[in-house]
DNA sequence: CATTATCGGGG
DNA sequence: GTGTACGATAATG
């Protein structure tokens, strides 16, 4: 049996968790009420024991209060020490008395949810196959025993989750108003569409409401222990949520669905099933100029799907002869969702192994996060105390004070042919290893040899409780890097998971140490390990010119540099010979080979590879409230630049978009803004153009609300933006604000890649630089 | 210059 | 859930 899940729930006098179990083919809950909610303090008072014995507090008529308090000992900042252990009922008494307990004692390890706590001190392996030893009590299976590991290896049944919504206004869809049209499920390649409308394609009912009814029906009978979603925290289950209440279903699906979070970025699950919304997780470990589903599709699985238009699904519904179009759009939606989730659910689910919480909260956590549960199992495993998290004055502080990052080469600016990519990734985690680095080892009165560039010292004599993690993790990974010789399929995949999954985590720490939310920051750590960076990757470069290699630009751990043709060969030698003088694990790898590329600035630039696949960084910013006009010359430019290597050109081309402008030769749906209203209008302390809008429409009688997207244009005429708008609605033609559209819009886009290249505002803009030079004549 | 507001993904 | 995102950019104040 595997345990995928687990929660927690108050029963009677007690805190019981449960664990939810896979077995052979079925699911299964099992229990424990063994485990009590406590937190530790040390007192600050002789009395502390007694006083917060005695505790006690009415919070909505229930009575809370302190179990019971007792003395140990645990090792704090390398000293042990005497420490409370004070217990409570239930998990949500600790925030109740927390600050009652403080005045008598400074309180640790109070902000550690419980699910975390209990996983923590069992040691209950999660998705790791284990035998579970269990009684049986008031026809309840509860747990007994410690778990053993199994060889067995059960597969999850996975399935995957899309809605389509009918929305006939502007914006996105109100789950008040617009019903669920269709639910599209995946499992492998068997895929189904629920509906309501004639189709020979899916599976049709009467109603939103049978067909929800239907879906769950069908939920219940294939009962997966994971869901995926594309953006299903935020759109797909909450809607569900809210319709399937608004129809009065009752079903665990709809009635225990919990969305945590407010507004936009929730987390939505429901007990007993995994969601792995896979929209962040693709943001976050893969690069991608856009995120909607069918670019990840299609730039990541290489596999193009239909498309409809979000305003336009509604007439696909509306229009008999157009709805197995949208049924088979739906389709398609879950089959990729599915097959996305096939690529990225071997590393959620390695991610999850290694720091043994819930696939949910891993799934969604950010790579410090996963850090630091690492570090606070290691840390409980020791035998210590968690240090706390900052205090807000601390954190304040602490985001206040910044330091000398990266060494980042300035580069040289322009287009270049035939770009080898270096990439030095585990120079952050060698450093922290072979210089010890650790807040605990930091400034020594024993050693006086291993100091950093930035002066200060780590001992040599004790090794420090991060370098020691991150020394097992690369093992570890190395380890796993031999075994995958020669494996292939679901082997493969999974070790490929895991080797991934550890590089995450081991090139996180140095993050973990500067960012200021840790438990075990360390200014002094971090900028440390980026001086001795800096050193190395310096060393690295004039290596790399001493062979004749143009630097082209370099950053932190990656080195771009130019060959006069491509000569791969020349490029592994220098990587050999560069691997055999640097120390230890750190090493330099062959990232990649790409035919042109042009450098803005720092952390700016695009590049083109063989198969003409671009890749942007710090570019290219697509947004919903830039106009048609502005993305099309900035992707236009970019194209130009690198497809054909013609600077020149690409201002030709900006130079004719905005002669076209200027001449109200682009057509009007090319400058419309549509942005969104995102709080009630009174609450605007700032008038932008959209809620200026918005009111004028208000007025009017139309339905404005929150979420609507309003979509205007920009008049001739002057003072502000917002004086000089109009809703697309009511324009009958019209002089637009020409100089509004070029200045705020069109060069804007196009000036942070032309604009450190040389080129001034006045050479992108139509007949400027003449003017401006005739000016100068006469 | 400081403050306020919006973007992303989803239909 | 014993934890509430973020970094960049534009317009107004």
């Amino acid at each position: 049996m595997i345990i995928y899940d687990c929660d927690y729930i108050a029963m009677g006098e007690k805190t019981v968790v449960r664990l939810y179990i896979r077995e052979g083919d079925s699911t299964k809950i099992i229990y424990d009420d063994s485990h009590e909610p406590y937190i530790y303090a040390e007192a600050l008072d002789p009395d502390a024991s007694a006083k917060i014995t005695d505790l006690i507090k009415v919070s909505n008529e229930k009575v809370v209060q302190v179990v019971r308090v007792e003395d140990v000992k645990r090792v704090y900042q390398n000293k042990e020490r005497d420490f409370l252990k004070i217990f409570f009922r239930y998990p949500f008494d600790v925030p109740e008395l927390r600050d009652e307990i403080s005045k008598y004692a400074k309180i640790f390890e109070y902000d550690i949810p419980y699910v975390r706590r209990y996983l923590l001190d069992k040691s209950i392996p999660i998705l790791t196959p284990v035998d579970v030893h269990t009684e049986e009590r008031d026809k309840k299976e509860y747990f007994i025993d410690a778990v053993k590991t199994t060889a067995e290896e059960p597969q999850l049944r996975v399935m995957s989750l899309d809605i389509e919504t009918y929305c006939v206004n502007k914006g996105m869809p109100d789950a008040k108003k617009d019903p669920i049209i269709m639910i599209s499920v995946a499992i492998g390649t068997d895929s189904k569409v629920f509906c309501w409308k004639k189709s020979d394609n899916a599976e049709v009912f009467k109603d939103e409401k049978s067909m929800m009814e239907g879906f769950l029906a069908y939920l219940d009978e294939f009962s997966p222990q994971v869901i995926v979603t594309y953006n299903g925290d935020n759109f797909d289950f909450p809607y569900i949520k809210k319709r399937g209440s608004m129809h009065g279903i009752s079903h665990p699906f709809i009635t225990h669905m919990k969305i945590q979070g407010r507004g936009q970025h929730n987390r939505t699950e429901v007990p007993g099933m995994v969601h792995i919304d896979l929209f962040p997780i693709v943001r976050k470990n893969i690069n991608l100029s856009r995120y909607k589903l069918e670019n990840v599709y299609k730039e990541y699985l290489g596999k193009d799907k239909s498309d409809i238009e979000g305003s336009k699904i509604w007439q696909y519904w509306d229009d008999p002869s157009l709805l197995d179009e949208l049924v088979l759009y739906s389709k398609e939606d879950a089959v990729a969702t599915y097959e996305i989730g096939e690529q990225m659910l071997p590393l959620a689910y390695e991610l999850t192994k290694i720091v043994n919480q819930r696939p949910f909260d891993v799934s969604r956590a950010s790579s410090s996060s996963l850090v630091e549960w690492l570090l606070i199992r290691q840390c409980h495993e020791n035998g210590e105390l968690i240090p706390n998290p900052p205090s807000s004055e601390a954190l304040k502080s602490r985001y206040r004070q910044t330091y000398e990052g990266a060494y980042v080469v300035e580069p040289i600016r322009g287009i270049h042919d035939n770009i080898f990519y270096f990439d030095f990734r585990s120079l952050y985690p060698s450093i922290i290893i072979s210089h010890n680095i650790d807040p605990n080892t930091i400034d020594c009165d024993c050693c006086v040899d291993n100091i950093s560039p930035t002066g200060h010292c780590f001992c040599k004599k004790r090794e420090g409780f991060i370098p020691s993690i991150l020394e097992d993790l690369l093992k570890w990974r190395m380890r796993i890097k031999e075994k995958m010789k020669g494996k292939t399929g679901l082997a493969y995949k999974s070790l490929y998971g895991q080797q991934w999954a550890l590089k995450i985590l081991a090139n996180s720490f140095y993050g973990y140490l500067g960012y200021p939310r840790s438990r075990w920051y360390s200014k002094e750590s971090a900028e440390s390990i980026t001086a001795w960076g800096r050193k190395y990757i310096n060393s690295v470069i004039d290596a790399a010119k001493e062979r004749g290699f143009d630097v082209v630009y370099g950053d932190t751990d990656s080195l771009f540099v130019r060959t006069p043709v491509k000569d791969e060969d020349k490029a592994r030698l220098f990587l050999d010979e560069i691997n055999t003088s640097l120390p230890g694990s750190m090493e330099l790898e062959l990232e990649g080979f790409y035919k042109r590329g042009v450098f803005v600035t720092k952390k700016k630039y695009a590049l083109i590879d063989e198969d003409n696949k671009i890749i942007t960084k710090g570019l290219e910013v697509v947004r919903r409230d830039w106009t048609g006009i502005a993305k099309k010359t900035q992707e236009a430019v970019i194209s130009k630049i690198l497809k054909e290597g013609d600077i020149k050109g690409a201002i030709d081309l900006v130079q004719n978009v905005t002669r076209d402008i200027k001449e109200n030769k682009v057509p009007v749906e090319d400058l419309v803004i549509n942005t969104q209203i995102t709080m009630p209008l009174s609450q605007y302390k700032a008038i932008g153009p959209h809620v200026k809008i918005a009111k004028e429409l208000k007025e009017k009688g139309e339905d404005v609300r929150v979420g609507t997207i309003v979509s205007y244009l920009v008049l001739k005429g002057s003072g502000l933006i917002r004086d000089k708008v109009i809703p697309v609605s009511e324009y009958k033609g019209g002089a637009l604000d020409t100089n509004y559209y070029i200045k705020n819009q069109v060069l804007p886009a196009v000036k942070r890649i032309l604009e450190p290249l040389g080129y001034k505002e006045d050479d992108m803009e139509y007949n400027k630089s003449k003017q401006a030079s005739l000016e100068k004549w006469f």
